[in-house]
DNA sequence: AATGAATGAGCCTTCATTCAT
DNA sequence: AATGAATGAAGGCTCATTCAT
């Protein structure tokens, strides 16, 4: 039941925005009373925190999966990296959408402990890109940290527009990044 | 008065979110009362249309102007463009910010006069990219559209992190920005 | 403009109510601002006791004249009495209508001269059906006050259902009033 | 509590009107709080539909029972629906007022299910009288929904007058309606 | 585990009224 | 005579939360 409080919740407040979703909303649409999500949950704040952690625990995990791949080279590891985000959003793109957009309604406390996580994600990111500084598969002209934030906003952007049923598919979407970011746009 | 409504009422949003503005948070911030608010926009909703058309025409006109000069070409253009987005930052960043997150809080009826604007700035991206392919200037290997969310979702994600007094200006971004678009990270 | 306000002020209040009419709303109707009306009344209840007053003390005017005419007899005096009660619907039913609905607005303190004036409306009528027994022209076996309220229920009711432009004009109904109350139904 | 909110709000509106009454007012005199209220009514209105549709089915109800009592005749039958509605004041007379005063505060919407019960009800009577007529009970002269119209405004308007502990009870008062309407008040 | 009645704080909005000009 | 900006109290309604069962 925890489960479906979740998943339906999650649903909601990616439709509806959190402050938009009241907890009868959720209980209704799981046809259970507002006693069963008190049982569950002890406020609605931290439901919110629940999907936070769960979303960003995931996703450190599939980027350490990655990045920990003893045999590829930094190039191939972005690559994957960014697919893995595009590819991510068909299958829960909403809790994406629900992470970035509904932050700010966790308290202080509950954000001292995503907050570093984001920035986790983030930092690996830029490590990994350093790497590929030092192996001299990338340049090395410009500020890794702005490079890392202006290839994130391209992919998180895309949580707001990628349809994963529309012309192109993840992997083509994916790839169009990357040789963007690689390759550039001059002819 | 209605101006200075305005103003604040885009600090408080930016900050604390529409939703989890009240009007009486907006009013006490200028030691005013509710009447007065009520004495100049009908709802709360129509105060966010206003804050949303004006941001999106302002932005509009700056880009007409931009794409509307003579003698230059498609890429001086599309990093005018860029530049004008991330240095907007510092003047009225609040508003966009508000913009790409309290979308949602309008009704279908002002989001008809709002969304068309909104896709109008991008089109405009899109043919200018579309100028520079058949210009030669741009490879034409890649789909259009594709290429412009993905300029867009950097610059607009800047809102999220860019800080004007922070160690890379306005400018420097900028340029960042182009560089890794225009002739990509590959060393 | 004070009579201008008036007149406009008892067709909103016939129409939507007194509470449901803002002084927004008749001021918007005149296109006068609120400030006009405060010139010319103290407070909207003055207003609706100003209008109280105008119609009571004309209702009883007319009455009076009736009473007063020497040659005619109770019955043709009742008669005339109905046939004025209806056919002022067509000219100010609404100030009728405002009348009987929204003397609870006003505060005890207007209503000690309002409540009289419509009580001696009232008695003048079970006066005169007293004098018609005395005449001998009306039955004597049932008690005045109540007979009295049996004919002013009557015709005060026509005030929600009459239609001056309807199948049976004012005359026919006072007419057919007066034969049910004078001859009764019974073949 | 749904019904003791019911009866509350009856009281008060009867007393100080539907919109003169707050839902603080209501559930003060309950001393319970607002979102019990809200808790058993969605809204305001929606209270006063309940009060208005238990009303006039409960006196549609009672009409019938006398309409289709097989083995009286019309004018015993009327008698009876008159004696009805004078000794109801008494039991929920104001329940009849809120009903003849505050129907205006209905929306289109829930009016559409009252106003055809209303008109039945007038109907009702109306036949009665027309088979009266048919059985040569009554005379055939005068306009029968008139008639009907002036039958009603004698009983509806005692809501406004009739005192259950005064000098005349609800039986007597309605054999004088009664007297007036069959026989007449000539000599 | 789950229900459902009840709470209370807060929200958006309305509106009669005031007052300087 | 009339305006228009501003007030402040009150109103209808929402909703996260509590608690006895």
């Amino acid at each position: 039941m925890k489960e479906r409080i979740r998943e339906q919740s999650i649903q909601l407040f990616a439709k509806k925005g959190f402050k938009e979703t009241s907890i009868q909303d959720i209980v209704d649409a799981l046809k259970v009373t507002k006693g069963t999500f008190y049982y569950y949950f002890s406020t609605k704040e931290q439901l919110l925190n629940d999907i936070h952690l769960q979303y960003i625990d995931d996703l450190l995990n599939k980027q350490e999966d990655i990045i920990n791949h003893p045999s590829k080279n930094s190039k191939m590891k972005l690559h994957e990296i960014v697919y893995m985000l595009i590819s991510d959003i068909e299958k829960q793109g909403q809790s994406a959408l629900v992470f970035f957009r509904e932050m700010r309604n966790l308290s202080e406390e509950n954000l001292k402990l995503i907050v570093p996580k984001r920035d986790q994600f983030r930092l690996n990111i830029q490590q990994l890109i350093e790497h590929g500084i030092e192996k001299e598969e990338l340049r090395s002209d410009l500020p890794v940290d702005i490079v890392t934030l202006s290839i994130l906003g391209m992919t998180n952007w895309s949580y707001f527009w990628f349809d994963p049923n529309g012309r192109v598919n993840d992997k083509e979407v994916s790839e169009i990044f990357l040789k963007i970011v690689l390759e550039g746009l001059e002819k």
